[in-house]
DNA sequence: TAAAGCACTTTCCTAAAGGAAAGCGATAGT
DNA sequence: ACTATCGCTTTCCTTTAGGAAAGTGCTTTA
């Protein structure tokens, strides 16, 4: 027999909705990977195309990013050694992610600019 | 002309991502539209229904999504009044962001199982 | 009359996120 | 020799998120 409760068990939603948030947390882990998506594979690069990132918030994120397997860092061996970031095949199961927040931001920002 | 720069240019998909994360930031957001999505219109209800969800958070919670039209505070005004919430229309919007990080969720969860 | 439920609020506190600025060791260009 | 670039690290500091616990005013139920 199932225990009696008052309210509708909404777990099976909002626990694997909550385990993909543990992994993509905070305000950049989600452009960092579309910067890196998109072709920056430098740090520099990344960098400069996220506006306030800041180069020790990157270095911390990246890090994390590796640690889940979505990103990894590439060390070219010639001279000068040279640092390369790409995404995993992983981490191209995030688009459906991705898409589906960037559409609702834009249609939120139309919204927004219409009607209030 | 176009300003030259040496990286990829992604506002384009990071700039809407952003600005739906800063609607759905932080733990409880989405955990707390599913309940009530699922149905559950008590303040109680949707607290007991999330695992570690405190009062005082619920109520800050709630307030951010009234603000951000995804839910609605509906007082009902018999003896007692009773307090109902409810999900707006709008945020019926964010079931595609919803599925996708469920989804998502699950999968990485067989992943790590299955291979770490 | 006492206890419990509902919808919160209040206070206190800690941890984590994140920003600003500087520096660093290596290499490369002038 | 000097400056710049790259890929960071370090320090310091502020802000925000969020947890624990108690309480409040009202009502209902036993």
């Amino acid at each position: 027999m199932a225990v009696k409760k008052g309210y509708n068990n909404c777990l099976d939603t909002v626990r694997p909705v909550r385990d993909t948030l543990e992994v993509i947390n905070g305000k950049w882990k989600l452009p960092i990977i579309i910067s890196v998506g998109i072709g920056n594979e430098r740090f520099t690069d990344i960098q400069d195309s996220i506006d306030g990132l800041t180069p020790k918030v990157l270095a911390k994120e990246l890090k994390d990013l590796e640690e889940h397997q979505l990103i990894k860092r590439i060390v070219i061996d010639d001279y000068p050694v040279k640092i390369s970031y790409k995404l995993t095949p992983y981490a191209d199961t995030l688009n459906p992610i991705i898409f589906a927040l960037k559409d609702w931001g834009i249609n939120h920002k139309r919204k927004i600019f219409n009607k209030e």
